[in-house]
DNA sequence: CGGTCTCTTGACGGAGTTCAAAGCTAGTGG
DNA sequence: CCACTAGCTTTGAACTCCGTCAAGAGACCG
């Protein structure tokens, strides 16, 4: 269960991480269950903890005055899930996260990871790397989100996310474009149609 | 000169930076000068150096097949410029920044950040920090662009950055929010009136 | 078998785009 | 000090993409 994460480290810090350095980022995290549809964290919640996903699958979406659901992030094993703003800052989360599928997870909360950061190095690479990746992805989603159409993000998203593809419904897939459901099948029977 | 980033270092790293510490720091940078409408980088070109603007301002942008131009990131005064995935992958670059004022910059490679991370604690602090800061606003700006109408952007976008809002004209501004000049001046139109 | 979740499809409406023209403003040179 | 230009903003009219709403069809599960 925990190997899961020290070979993640290991595939991410350019030196991996020694078994004794790791004894001690494992002793940082506690283990959790979710099950399907339950929440790990709440709109005008404080994220007090960051998650490793160990498996299953997760969705971070906010909810609008009229009701409706637009998806931010999903998430599946291998991945990290909170939300960084509550996190780092202490305010309410404006985001709700559920897990989308029952889901395994190491958890770590703010002050504890600020003093891992501090003991092991290797770690602090690996969180560093996994920050500078996000901000670059947001950045691309950002991108797509502004300059393409629907289809050609739809068309990114499957070849860049083949995984998350299979994992979760076609209307969550859409709220994460930034389309409705409708549009999204639209888009597909039109595709495949063309062929 | 060196003043204004020795500043932007204590006011981000908790602990503060010695005074010694910072002549490390200084010795990593080299200044350069930009007029306006210079580039800073072009499309297809590697992203070598991160810059620290001293003074000025810039823009960051993609072009599509027909010429429209996206722009991503506003950035002026004490905010840093670059592409974050070339300069981290080394891979071309999608993006275009340019100056639009005369700008004054502090530049760094990446090999020599990635040094300067491992010899100076407090400027890896402050770094992280900046990286948190950057994803929670690239998740900020995802949410508003997927969840708002245009009206909400625009509105949101002028009481989080004002300064931006006096240093660019409102073309770039519409483009930045992803809508059209003429629909950002309608926008504004119904505003003025309504009061 | 009945309920819940999901995907599809059509008709209509609305937010935002495109295109083109005109007005505005500031800077430049005569 | 005026005339001219270049960049910026405004405005209207037609159009387009996508959202909304509503209905129906599978698929899965208890």
């Amino acid at each position: 269960m925990m190997e899961q994460l020290f070979d993640y480290i290991n595939s991410y810090s350019p030196g991996g991480i020694s078994k004794s350095d790791f004894e001690i980022v494992k002793s940082y995290f506690t283990h959790k269950r979710l099950r399907k549809r339950q929440y790990f964290l709440q709109e005008g919640e404080i994220c007090k903890y960051f998650g490793f996903i160990l498996s299953g699958a997760m969705r971070q979406y906010t909810v609008d005055d009229k009701g409706k659901e637009y998806v931010v992030q999903l998430s599946i094993e291998n991945w990290w899930v909170g939300d960084r703003e509550s996190y780092t800052t202490s305010n309410p989360s404006i985001y709700n996260i559920d897990a989308w599928e029952d889901t395994e997870l190491l958890l770590i909360s703010r002050p504890r990871v600020l003093e891992l950061l501090q003991r092991c190095p290797a770690f602090a690479e690996t969180s560093r790397i996994m920050d500078e990746r996000n901000s670059i992805a947001s950045l691309k989603r950002l991108t797509t989100s502004i300059s393409a159409g629907a289809e050609k993000r739809y068309l990114a998203f499957v070849s860049s996310y083949p995984d998350l593809v299979k994992r979760f419904p076609q209307h969550i897939i859409a709220s994460y474009l930034g389309v409705t459901k409708d549009t999204l099948s639209r888009i597909r029977r039109q595709f495949l149609n063309n062929e």
